[in-house]
DNA sequence: TAAATTTGCTTGTTATTTGCAAGTAAACAA
DNA sequence: TTGTTTACTTGCAAATAACAAGCAAATTTA
């Protein structure tokens, strides 16, 4: 893996350096949202990541300290991906990009929407905690 | 230019078609922060995106609705582009990003995240006035 | 216990995108 | 009328992505 190379001091530059790609963040998305944690369950995605690509960002993130890998209890060759506090603090970033897509994209809107609207911050805390527990928790 | 293809009715998919890319998040960070609004100001940013990108990126961006170019009133030859409604609703996003890497990239801590800081709402809807403001007024 | 399957990749090939350098064209300034 | 500014476009090599196939360890099934 090639180190990432900083093209400015720019703190925005600096996030969208890891942050500047749409796999990387489809793959946050579904540990933030989903109940999703392996391999296999990111290349289900309705997105349809390439192997070769998960296997890269997979990488990176963890390389990264985004996310952190342990074995799964169940299945020696099963790999339980979960978010590190670096990660976890991604989560209010990738909720306005979920806020801005249900704006332009109609069809888009939920109930998350609703509850972010009543209460940002709380919600945010919520999936937050709700991260660092699945990290606390033995994986399935 | 190609139409953009969305992979999936996820809204945080669909954003990520538009905003899945470094320089186009990086232009909308100039429009932004800084009085920068021509070709010429966004060749001079520190990151030194390549002239068929920024061509590309710009017309991507308004044939999208998220900017609008005018001619400049003092040099016909010269274009101001500005962010419309659709491009000033991804200010949280873009604050999000920043706060995010003044956390992890230390240096790059400064008054603006002091500002957020203390009123996240408050001072997005500055910036978000302070766009508005740039669109309606008659350009440099 | 042997064969098939699951899981998580790696490899090879082709297509697309990027980055860089150079060139173009309209407007403007000297 | 010659040079300069401004905003691009074009051509090409290099990097990256997408797609298909293959591989190897662990586990399940026969």
């Amino acid at each position: 893996m090639k180190e990432i190379q900083h093209r400015s001091n720019c703190p925005i530059s600096y996030s969208l350096d890891y942050l500047g790609d749409k796999w990387v963040l489809l793959i946050l998305r579904d540990l933030i949202f989903t109940n999703k944690s392996t391999y296999g369950d990111f290349i289900a995605s309705e997105e349809k990541i390439a192997t070769n690509i998960l296997a890269d960002r997979l990488k990176l993130l963890e390389e990264n300290g985004f996310i952190k890998s342990t074995v799964s209890a169940e299945k020696k060759n099963k790999f339980i991906y979960n978010l590190t506090e670096k990660g976890i603090d991604l989560i209010p970033v990738i909720m306005e990009l979920m806020v801005w897509g249900s704006k332009y994209n109609p069809p888009g809107a939920n109930n998350l929407i609703q509850e972010l609207n009543k209460d940002k911050e709380g919600t945010i805390q919520n999936y937050k905690n709700r991260a660092r527990t699945r990290m606390k928790t033995t994986p399935e």
